[in-house]
RNA sequence: GUGGGUGUAGCUCAGGUGGUUAGAGCACCAGAUUGUGGCUCUGGGGGUCGCCGGUUCGAGUCCGGUCAUCCACCCCA
């Protein structure tokens, strides 16, 4: 039997219900806010994530669909969304256009990793990107907008926040950091290999005695500048306004390279090890890094998989189920089923069958309505009617059943 | 890449120390005297016991290998 490669899975019903019902209100959610849908292409050119997500990162140095496709191009199967949508904001020439841009997306992204709860090599994202604006009130509205589609589902959570700096604090605060690493000989094996990556990673690290080393290392958030420390308290002002709980978690630094001041993460219990459930962040100068025009830009995704694992999902009854009670009756249900099909959902059963059998198979395919044809029905032209929710039941002139919503 | 767990029916799983036609629950299909769903009862279909090899008179069971999958490290959505 050929199944699908480790990592990727299927999304059938009824997930594919809930994944849809998902985007449908994430989207609107998204279009609150002021977002309209872009859609980019899932292969990008390798250099695109190279010089957007960073050498340094993970998924860069290690997680990548590479190959070389049929016209020598070395190309990757994207692994986040963002590097594809400035790709095209600055492709386009938005940059150039100026004023501000808003665009949501949502689809695959492709990471070769070990698969595990919560994660997959095939996971799809929902995101937003915002260019244009540097005000950092955009920054809490973007943090707004992620926590009002955790909240459209119930979803518990805590938002962690930190800021990364600026290129006017960070360097500094980098080199200093460098030099208190280079002090330090006990530290891991990982982290003396990020101290001359992307030194900022080391403070994330899980490995405790690292931690405790890490206790007395200089803070960002002591280094910051005084617009970036301004901007971080004002963010802090916006979101405890709007009535929003969140920690400051000066290690929060996030596995991608390219983000400065705000950064932030939603994480919930119960998604196993990997509670991550959404995450952005400011990046103001990727635009530029990718050869726009210097434009402020502040996003987030969320793992759409994830968000799933969070949430119930009853699919109401919808729909009508047309059944017939002896052979002589499908034509004439085939028939009505096709007229009705115009404006509604029809589930038809070809075969006839006990009255009970017909409701029993309407009961468990959801319907909101058992539709049945029998003698007597074919006989004065109508349709036997049961509303399988409120229990009630009716006989109406086929025309009339025509005209049901 | 590293570690641990698990592979028996569509799903969740039972199957002491090897022994005849491999079981349950759920799900599915059909019935329970006249055309009424969700509950109950009865019956039915459905399995190369992950795969390959070894030990044995005999392997779902023991041994080796392999593959898959889950969880964790790592990293992130």
């Amino acid at each position: 039997m050929i199944k699908a490669l480790r990592g990727m899975r299927d999304i059938l019903p009824p997930l594919s219900q809930k994944y849809l019902y998902f985007l449908q209100e994430a989207s609107r959610i998204a279009r609150n806010y002021g977002f309209e849908y872009i859609q980019t292409p899932l292969l990008e050119e390798t250099q695109l994530f190279r010089r957007s997500v960073g050498e340094s990162s993970d998924i860069v140095g290690k997680e990548m669909y590479q190959f070389t496709d049929k016209g020598g191009n070395d190309v990757v199967l994207r692994p986040e969304g963002t590097a594809g949508v400035v790709r095209s904001f600055i492709e386009h020439k938005l940059d150039r256009q100026g004023g501000v841009h808003r665009f949501y997306y949502h689809g695959s992204m492709f990471r070769y990793e070990r698969p595990q709860k919560g994660r997959f090599r095939q996971f799809h994202q929902f995101g937003v990107e915002s260019f244009g604006e540097a005000s950092v009130y955009e920054d809490g509205a973007i943090i707004l907008l992620a926590k009002a589609i955790l909240d459209r589902f119930s979803i518990p959570y805590s938002l962690k926040i930190n800021s990364l700096g600026c290129p006017t604090c960070l360097p500094p605060y980098k080199e200093r950091l460098v030099e208190f690493l280079r002090s330090h000989d006990d530290i891991c094996d990982d982290c003396k290999r990020r101290r001359d990556l992307n030194p900022i990673r080391v403070l994330d690290c899980k490995n405790p005695t690292c931690q405790q080393i890490y206790t007395q290392a200089p803070k960002l958030l002591d280094h910051l500048c005084g617009q970036c420390e301004e901007e971080f308290g004002k963010l802090q002002e916006l979101l405890t306004a709007q009535g929003v709980a969140y920690e400051i978690d000066p290690n929060l630094v996030r596995g991608l390279d390219y983000y400065t001041k705000t950064a932030f993460e939603f994480v919930s219990s119960g998604l196993g090890a990997q509670n991550a459930v959404a995450g952005g962040g400011r990046y103001d100068r990727l635009v530029e890094q990718l050869g726009g025009k210097p434009t402020p830009a502040v996003g987030f995704a969320i793992g759409i998989e994830r968000i799933l694992d969070l949430f119930e999902y009853e699919p109401k009854r919808e729909g009508f189920y047309l059944g017939a009670l002896d052979e002589e009756c499908v034509d004439e249900i085939f028939d009505l089923a096709t007229k009705k099909r115009a404006r509604s959902r029809v589930l038809l059963e070809y075969r006839p069958k006990s009255l009970k059998a017909h409701l029993k198979a309407a009961d468990r395919q959801k319907a909101r309505y058992a539709c049945i044809i029998g003698e007597n029905e074919r006989s004065s032209k109508t349709v036997w009617i049961k509303d399988l929710e409120r229990k009630e039941e009716k006989v109406v002139p086929k025309e009339q059943f025509l005209e049901m919503e």
